[in-house]
DNA sequence: CCCCCATTGTTTGTACACAAACGATTTTCG
DNA sequence: CGAAAATCGTTTGTGTACAAACAATGGGGG
């Protein structure tokens, strides 16, 4: 026999559940994110890459020629972190950086062959990144996962 | 009448799918990560307070008192970030800090009534960013979604 | 044509995030 | 017991992340 209402609460008296931290989307979206940068570290096979500089140098080497506002705009960054990404990166000599003729305000950002060849070697690794942090799940679950944090971002 | 094999490529001369940075796991994270922050900040009701502010402070009503380190575990926040986090908590008087007599190694944390009045007046807004975060998906949605995340994290 | 407004890139200041190294304790184990 | 190992809190250095204010340039609408 099945009562015909369940009642679960943490504390009776209570009119809401309790606000349990471990629950809450913001601490388990920080802590996915730490554990993905912690295997991004140890995996992406150059200590001094970071997830935002790898994220730079692939759409670098998708896009080709672009604005610094532009790959912001492309990789989620604001301008102030930009600027901290792309300093590195100069100074790795891994990308180029000129003025645009047809705009002055602009500085047009490309990867040296340096860069090319440090993309394209690390991008297998990107994948093996990918597919490690989400090792705990199966493929529908991947899917499924990813269509939902999608729409979320 | 089907096929017998199905052969989608970005590229039919490329051995793998294209590398798209926004179908990335890590980048999708961080993305999420953001938006959450972005609505913290806008919905929490206090400007100053953060969300690992936000979470010790949960985690110290919970807990009552507790070490520093002890809190950091329970946060996911490192001992050296914990420091900035409980610097800042003091200046405003929302905690208190005593040494603990039976280690001397350890500190002693715990809310001030203040702390305590802040955090009781916020958690409502606390569960409204939680859906507010959640927003665009349906409630099995978000079901299916955190476990999955948990399991992620 | 010219003024307002948007865009581009920069700087400064605050707040996470973590590695690494440190001194001071406490615990463990030979 | 006493030395080695572990834990606790701190500091320093590097790298995101973003708000806010800024100068320089570009694009429109009156």
């Amino acid at each position: 026999m099945k009562p015909a209402v369940i009642v679960a609460r943490e504390d009776a008296s209570a009119a809401e559940p309790a606000y349990v931290l471990e629950d809450q989307v913001g601490h388990l979206l920080r802590r996915a994110h730490q554990r993905h940068a912690a295997i991004f570290q140890e995996r992406i096979g150059d200590a001094q890459l970071t997830p935002l500089q790898f994220a730079a140098l692939v759409k670098l080497d998708d896009l080709g020629e672009v604005s610094q506002n532009e790959l912001g705009r492309r990789t989620a960054m604001d301008a102030a972190t930009m600027q901290g990404v792309i300093k590195r990166l100069l100074a790795r000599g891994l990308i180029d950086r000129k003025p645009d003729p047809e705009d002055r305000r602009r500085v047009v950002l490309s990867l040296t062959a340096e860069g090319g060849a440090l993309i394209a070697a690390v991008m297998p690794n990107g994948r093996a990144i990918t597919d490690e942090t989400l090792a705990s799940l199966s493929e529908v679950e991947r899917r499924s996962f990813l269509s939902l944090l999608k729409r979320l971002a």
